[in-house]
DNA sequence: CACAGTGTGAAACTCTCGGTGAAGAGCGAC
DNA sequence: GTCGCTCTTCACCGAGAGTTTCACACTGTG
């Protein structure tokens, strides 16, 4: 069970935007990329997904780029998952008539384990861990 | 994020072991494949991965075949799937100095989340499971 | 119009997963 | 011993998904 990049590559740039958020400015799709050590060509495509799910909104032209559609505190690690892949959790079996039922439960159970544990951790929580931990640098 | 049909499968074949293992005997790779739906040569592999973690024991010869090596209620579905691949909930992303720490942390979370989930299904609870989806069949 | 940016689709490339096949090795029956 | 049954091991292949790159169209700004 193995969480692909593309989820690991969203998550970066949506807490990119996120530290960039109170600037107010529209963030290029090349500094995006640099900053997070991503392929910028690829990172196009994910930012499209994200923008479709109304998680970013774009600008054109001059001046143009990416910008969060919402607050930090109102965008979950899941949010962003559930926008790249469907389901964050997926699995032929749950729909495979030939897997027992109990088993299926207990599919069903990791699933909505994932799902709880994605759901409750914000943007708000990374930007707070991450200045708290900068902090602690200091020490 | 998706679970391999190959943990399915490793899974409904423990399934199938516990639900034999009162009758004590060895069961053929064959008939665990045939009653499970699961293509004979590929869980040959499977099983042997679930013997070199001790969760299966094998007999040779005439009246050979697999059996649990532990009660079911000795073996958590975590066992199982940490078996097939080596964790359960994996990402690039972990061990990717790129990736930001904070990032870092919440992957940390969801895999603890899968896991105390996994690790708290037993095979034993699965039987349950099934034995009372059956009585309810008959209401 | 020219430029700086996003939007979109497709080609290429890699890699893992799912599955197959066959030869080898231990065990029991005759 | 030898034969049949079973697990064991290894090599391999095809398909599909995931990742990456590229080329080009589109859109707003000055």
């Amino acid at each position: 069970m193995k969480l692909s990049v593309k989820s690991d590559y969203a998550a970066r740039a949506v807490l990119e935007l996120a530290r960039r958020h109170a600037s107010g400015k529209a963030q290029r799709v090349e500094d995006l990329a640099e900053a997070q050590g991503v392929p910028a060509n690829y990172l196009v495509q994910i930012l499209i997904e994200l923008k479709a799910q109304r998680l970013v909104k774009s600008l054109r032209g001059k001046e143009g780029g990416y910008l969060l559609a919402k607050m930090p505190a109102e965008i979950s690690l899941g949010d962003v998952l559930r926008c790249v892949h469907g389901e964050i959790f997926d699995t032929a079996a749950l729909t495979d008539s030939s897997c027992p039922l109990e088993l299926r439960g207990a599919w069903e159970k990791l699933r909505q384990s994932v799902n709880i544990t994605a759901d409750a951790i914000t943007f708000q929580d990374l930007l707070d861990e991450g200045e708290s931990k900068e902090k602690m640098y200091y020490i």
